[in-house]
DNA sequence: ACCATGCCCTAACGATCGTGAGGTAGGAGG
DNA sequence: CCTCCTACCTCACGATCGTTAGGGCATGGT
């Protein structure tokens, strides 16, 4: 078994592309399976249930935002350049694979059981880092003055925004979105000229 | 009939709740008639179809989100002044009824027939008016050179997360959110000190 | 040669979905 | 008194849902 399972792989990325477009729960296993020309119950061959399908789903794009913010954060010499890295990585992985991020940051809420506060507990944990360059920006006069959470509130929703109106083959690059996204940031919390 | 149809309102109400909750296609009819007391069959003397309800829900919301923009465009100076004025009026739409702002945000695309382009279509115009506000802003260079439509959506994305995270009983008030969010968003387009 | 495993099939289950048909109770207007 | 009208009821429909059961046919290791 060198190859791991290569059609559970299809159907994470079909079945993203499905939650992204119709929701999660408008989309059916028959969807699903039709889109890979087999039939519903084939499905169960592979999965052992639709919410499963779209834990796998959100827990493998939950642990690649995690790896990519653990990235960022590592080389970083202030709270500035910090959060910029923190949102340029964001920009990538949201880019990277927009089907994933886009079931991540919207369809969490149909998990069940433990799962569902898992996430929960997990998105929390992502947004403090956010919160924490932020504050520390503020601490050391980088940023101006300002209420961290909702700053990260502001930025993150925005952030994610992208998964939402990002298509491969749209106007503008992932690198020039970051690099705008970055600017937009930072200017966001450096100054006020009001 | 000088009272028009309180029992409709009800309903509007109850499923906009829900339908921010759980989604429109996670909520069943007999959901929305369990809220009210009554069987699910009896929603239909008031309603066509649950599409209707949606329907009517989003596209008060949009009306409401119109009017509010015109409200604000009307007594703007400048281009500053004019998205400054947007953006407050949003929040405070927003947060008036963050319920149906939020299935608004979220949930038009269960809409079917003419409805869901149509929508699209309105969303698309509501959106032109920042990014319009936002070029304006850099002709007369009071705002740094960006991408006007990025910028919008930046903006915009940000602003309807407020829908997704806001409760009433939380710690900041509306005006204080309208505030914080007009500054963010005037710091963004204004400065960059990279 | 044999058996396990991966991958798919058909058939069908009980539950739940949105919705229609037809009836009833109560209040308002002639 | 009669007749609407509103608001609700019960009952039931066909469709679709997620899922199970059980079987078939390859491939590849032993």
């Amino acid at each position: 078994m060198i190859e791991t399972r290569t059609r559970r792989r299809e159907i994470d990325a079909v079945a993203s592309g499905l939650f992204r477009a119709n929701g999660y729960a408008a989309t059916s296993v028959r969807d699903i399976a039709k889109a890979l020309d087999i039939q519903a119950a084939s499905m169960y061959a592979h999965v052992a249930s639709k919410e499963d399908v779209l834990w796998s789903i959100v827990d493998e794009a939950a642990t690649t935002f995690e790896r990519a913010a653990d990235a960022a954060e590592a080389d970083a010499a202030d709270p500035v350049d910090r959060l910029a890295a923190l949102v340029e990585a964001h920009v990538e992985v949201v880019t990277a694979d927009p089907e994933r991020s886009s079931v991540f940051v919207t369809e969490w809420r149909h998990l069940g059981g433990e799962r569902r506060p898992a996430i929960a507990a997990r998105r929390d944990a992502y947004e403090a880092r956010f919160r924490g360059a932020i504050g520390d920006g503020i601490a050391v006069g980088a940023f101006r003055p300002t209420d961290p959470a909702l700053a990260a509130a502001f930025v993150l929703t925005a952030l994610n925004g992208i998964a939402t109106w990002y298509r491969a083959d749209g106007r503008l690059s992932p690198d020039r979105i970051a690099d705008h996204y970055v600017e937009l940031v930072l200017g966001a919390l450096t100054e006020a000229t009001r």
